[in-house]
DNA sequence: TTAAATTAGTAACAAATGTTACCAATTCAG
DNA sequence: CTGAATTGGTAACATTTGTTACTAATTTAA
């Protein structure tokens, strides 16, 4: 499948395939795909509730706002995939004493034990991922990808 | 934002921030979106919309099948882009002559005109991007995410 | 202080997306 | 041939996601 027969009213045609942000929707719709596999179907959970879990555990407590500038999810992201997580009893969420208007997060014992059972999973399925590459290409892409992203960002977002 | 302070009942966390496909999704979002920019406020397309319109430049005319072949999108989203550029009057859609199930879709001179339009904004942007990087370590992104592309299809749909 | 402005979070609505099931056309198997 | 199975495409419904606007709490500044 490739660009043959362009439409001939046409003298400059883009290749899709070879087009940056293409290719990199791909590849990233491939890479999700297969992690969430390890936790979607099997445990129920959203890639956004997962992520909110994983927060959780890297940081203890949290208030909703920190979660969603970590993750970079936006806040009503967050807030769904709270309500979400509490209501399968993996999160509790009280109000904070220093700021009522913030939430203290944390995972519960469940969630806990939740969070553990896949880290492995999703850790063996990254590993399985990125064995297409060697130690050191790997370390490349890394580099690469960390340059990318930040300048990505700061064209978004000036300051 | 860094991983201090875990939750104390753990005692293996994992690091979000180094998780490569979190760091992937990240990277994908603000390529797509600055890339988006200029296509979606500005002239009334989504991305999907924007994907079938350059595939139908570069193959002239296709089925909408073909064309969700070619995206990987999935059929519905390849309707709902057609019945949304049809409404716009950016694409023509005839029944084939061959197979009268699957529809002949090519760019009406207005899709055209627009196509001509958007093209240098979005490779202008593309190439703003890629700055970061010099020539040399584009290749190797290029290189190094073909072949994790390729791998992780194989790990989601191995044959 | 105290009233205007800002902030964290969510409810309620709007829009987009996924899913199921269907229709019409075509192909396949006997 | 002919009826069962498959295919391309979409309508109609269900679910998810984005958006707006609100509440309660806090901060700011006069």
């Amino acid at each position: 499948m490739s660009t043959n027969n362009p439409d001939p009213r046409l003298n400059n045609v883009m290749d899709l395939n070879t087009f940056f942000p293409f290719r990199l929707s791909i590849l990233e719709k491939r890479v999700s795909e297969s992690i969430a596999q390890h936790y979607a179907n099997r445990f129920n959970l959203t890639r956004y509730e997962w992520r909110v879990m994983a927060t959780l555990a890297m940081h203890h407590t949290m208030s909703a706002k920190q979660v969603a500038n970590f993750t970079r999810l936006d806040k009503m992201q967050v807030s769904r995939a709270i309500s979400g997580l509490k209501s399968a009893e993996l999160i509790n969420q009280n109000k904070s004493e220093q700021d009522k208007r913030t939430s203290v997060l944390t995972l519960t014992e469940q969630g806990l034990a939740l969070y553990n059972q896949i880290v492995p999973l999703v850790m063996a399925q990254e590993e399985k991922i990125l064995q297409a590459l060697s130690e050191e290409e790997q370390q490349t892409l890394h580099k690469l990808m960390q340059t990318l992203s930040s300048h990505a960002e700061s064209l978004i977002n000036p300051e």
